[in-house]
RNA sequence: GCGCCCGUAGCUCAGUUGGAUAGAGCAGCGGACUUCUAAUCCGCAGGUCGAGGGUUCGAAUCCUUCCGGGCGCGCCA
């Protein structure tokens, strides 16, 4: 179907460009809005006319006489309707015909690098519901450009020198007067301990000028991995970071590399970096003014930064020390493969009993030498409130006159997660005034407010595990928590997916809960279903119906369902409902993934996969397969079943959403 | 102040890059389980697409001016 899409395509715009005498781009080709109206439709003729300035009803009637004179395979019938839209009725013989060559469609491979950077917590403190949506986005967006045949390598950078990390550490060392091990020893769970520990600092840091002061000595320890302090940071991000680990894998969710910051000084990558951007003169030593003794990035003039007040970025300080955007952009060019040194790795230890293959991270001097990075683009997947950072990263590239890196630089930008005031208050989340009118309350890990992932996936497995065991009486304690547990990723996932990235999400926990509707559940549910109507269609064949279906698509294969019989030509060609909904629903498979990949909206691929879902679900309801009427109506109706179940897998596959065997 | 984003049904959100009668879910009302799982399906009701102006065959979508809201503009990360 997605192959009679593309080709129909590839038809218009070359009927196009030969009427017309014009280049014209390759045209989308849509739904119509109505059925009655054809299966597929075009407006690429209007489009085009309007550039050309033509009779828009003209042209779109030419191009359909044309096409109709020189046949396209699998349309039957061209008409026009309204100021020129290309309507198209499809041959069905040719789409069964396709549905009969099978399922399966390669990845080409592009032999392009991708590297996907997500996640990113900072590691002193619990992960937040915040941090799930970075890494669901980041992770369904490596996903699917594996489908589309790129090389994907996932970082998720650890920013272990930091001003979190270091409050937490004095949380430790100063306030509750530990040692690195007893801290190394403190029970499960830790991140949950950082978080009232960081909460705790945060506040008597706010008001106390010797612990501010007391900081900064922290950090340059840090930085230098000295003493008792450099001891204290590298248990607290060693633990926390296990943490993070384990939180994701709950939801599927894995990484290649952790990148540490430190290790971008320690090796020396930023020294490097910076001998690149002071051959520059963008790039120059600060003598007078605030900023003196300052490096800075000029940024004055640059497109993109017409309008800041300021107009130099610091990238080290006047004390020698290099600021957070330094580091990342040094961390950026090694990205690209443009620096001569290099990081070296070990694996994460500790975490088999949670991850089938854990990922490396880098190893300060001591690990081994592979081989990361060399990345074609780069995607960095941080919220929007970063954007101005990223642009300086990537004006960076331009400053050492890498323009192709500049440009293939991605800032995969989303927006924030929220509270909603009926959550926030639920949680104990003071609602002050100002918010109480507003549609959200903003969470603040620095005052500890948010919603824990640990625990949010954790209510949900068990609320989805009272449920299964409701619906299902003869399945075992064990069983139903872990179905629970699936149901749970789903819930999370798609919750977290369903909107676009530029929505605030007000995270609204009743409405998280939720297995009805739009939700994650729902998918799996018309999963499942499909999987119980094979599962009884096998017991009553005596064979395996996957292999029945495999079997009579293979050429001179055996067709037990009678698959290639003739009567399913004609049920189809008959068929006025939403069995033929649902063959067009899964054409639009290989569009929705190309366009969620294009424009970032993982978005698109998570409400095709509800309307697939949901169209399955209305075909589920008119169409009894095991019941059916005769031999030809069941053929048809597996086919398509079976068609539908291979796409849905695919798509669920993609989100990152299991499919349980009951529920 | 400057920049970016948002404003669509009671609520939460889509809207295929300017197309045909603006769609989903939730909430509400009414139906469908002796039939492949009712975590489902069907129907009803619900809209001045923030407001005004403009561009054109055609605007929720593009331009512009307002109104309302969010975020960003550190020698923090």
């Amino acid at each position: 179907m997605q192959e009679i899409r593309r080709q129909i395509a590839a038809e218009i715009q070359h009927a196009l460009e030969e009427i017309t005498g014009e280049a014209v781009d390759l045209p989308r080709v849509e739904d119509p809005p109505r059925r009655e109206m054809g299966d597929l439709a075009c407006t690429a003729a209007l489009q085009v006319a309007k550039r050309l300035g033509r009779n828009p009803r003209e042209l779109g009637q030419a191009v359909a006489s044309r096409l109709s004179e020189q046949g396209v395979e699998g349309v039957l019938e061209f008409s026009i309707a309204g100021p020129g839209f290309l309507n198209m009725t499809l041959d069905r013989a040719a789409v069964l015909a396709r549905l009969l060559d099978g399922f399966d469609s390669g990845n080409p491979d592009l032999g392009m690098k991708l590297l996907i950077e997500h996640t990113s917590i900072n590691p002193n403190k619990a992960a937040h519901i915040g941090h799930l949506r970075n890494a669901c986005m980041g992770d369904t967006f490596a996903r699917i450009h594996r489908e589309l045949g790129y090389a994907v390598e996932v970082h998720n950078y650890i920013d272990d020198t930091g001003v979190q990390v270091a409050d937490v550490v004095i949380g430790f060392l100063d306030l509750r007067g530990e040692s690195p091990q007893e801290v190394r020893d403190l029970p499960e769970p830790f991140d949950y301990l950082c978080w009232d520990v960081y909460t705790d600092i945060s506040e008597r840091m706010a008001e106390d000028t010797t612990l501010q002061e007391r900081r900064r000595d922290v950090l340059l320890a840090l930085e230098h991995g000295e003493g008792v302090v450099a001891e204290m940071g590298t248990v607290v991000v060693e633990r926390i970071v296990a943490r993070h680990i384990r939180t994701m894998a709950r939801l599927d969710i894995a990484y290649d590399l952790l990148v540490k910051e430190g290790d971008i000084l320690r090796l020396d990558l930023w020294s490097e970096a910076f001998e690149r951007l002071k051959a520059s003169d963008q790039v120059r030593l600060v003598t007078e003014g605030k900023h003196e003794g300052c490096w800075v990035m000029h940024l004055s003039g640059v497109k993109g930064f017409e309008n800041l007040e300021e107009a130099d970025k610091v990238l080290v300080r006047s004390n020698g020390v290099a600021t957070y955007v330094a580091k990342d952009i040094a961390y950026h060019f090694w990205k690209y493969g443009l620096l001569e040194r290099d990081f070296t790795y070990r694996r994460l230890r500790g975490l088999e009993d949670a991850i089938a293959a854990a990922p490396y991270e880098s190893a300060g001097a001591s690990g081994e030498r592979m081989e990361f990075g060399h990345a074609d683009r780069a995607v960095t997947v941080i919220d929007v409130r970063q954007a101005y950072l990223q642009a300086v990263v990537a004006q960076a590239f331009e400053v050492i006159g890498e323009h192709e890196a500049c440009r293939s630089l991605t800032h995969f930008a989303y927006e924030m997660v929220a509270l909603t005031p009926a959550t926030a208050e639920a949680l104990g989340i003071p609602v002050d005034e100002a918010s109480a009118g507003r549609s959200f309350v903003e969470m603040s890990g620095r005052r500890g407010y948010g919603v824990k992932a640990d625990d949010l996936i954790s209510e949900l497995g068990q609320r989805a595990s009272a449920e299964v065991a409701t619906r299902n009486p003869e399945m075992g304690a064990e069983e139903c928590a872990s179905t629970g547990a699936q149901l749970a990723v789903a819930a999370v996932r798609y919750f977290l997916l369903k909107y676009t990235r530029n929505a605030v999400i007000a995270f609204d926990m009743d409405d998280a809960l939720s297995f009805e509707g739009e939700t994650g559940p729902y998918i799996q549910y018309a999963a499942v279903r499909a999987a119980r109507i094979f599962d009884k269609l096998s017991e009553e064949l005596g064979r395996d119906v996957a292999g029945a279906v495999e079997g009579a698509l293979a050429e001179g294969g055996d067709d037990p369902l009678g698959i290639r019989s003739p009567g399913v030509g004609e049920r189809l060609a008959s068929d006025d409902g939403e069995l033929w909904d649902l063959i067009l629903a899964l054409g639009r498979y290989q569009e929705a993934i190309q366009l969620a990949a294009d424009s970032l909206e993982i978005a698109v691929l998570a409400k095709y996969g509800f309307q697939l879902a949901q169209q399955f679900n209305r075909f589920y309801h008119s169409y009894p397969i095991l019941q059916a009427a005769d031999g030809a109506d069941r053929a048809l109706r597996v086919l398509v079943a079976y068609a539908f179940q291979q796409r849905l897998r695919d798509v669920l596959s993609l989100l990152g959403i299991p499919i349980p065997d009951r529920m």
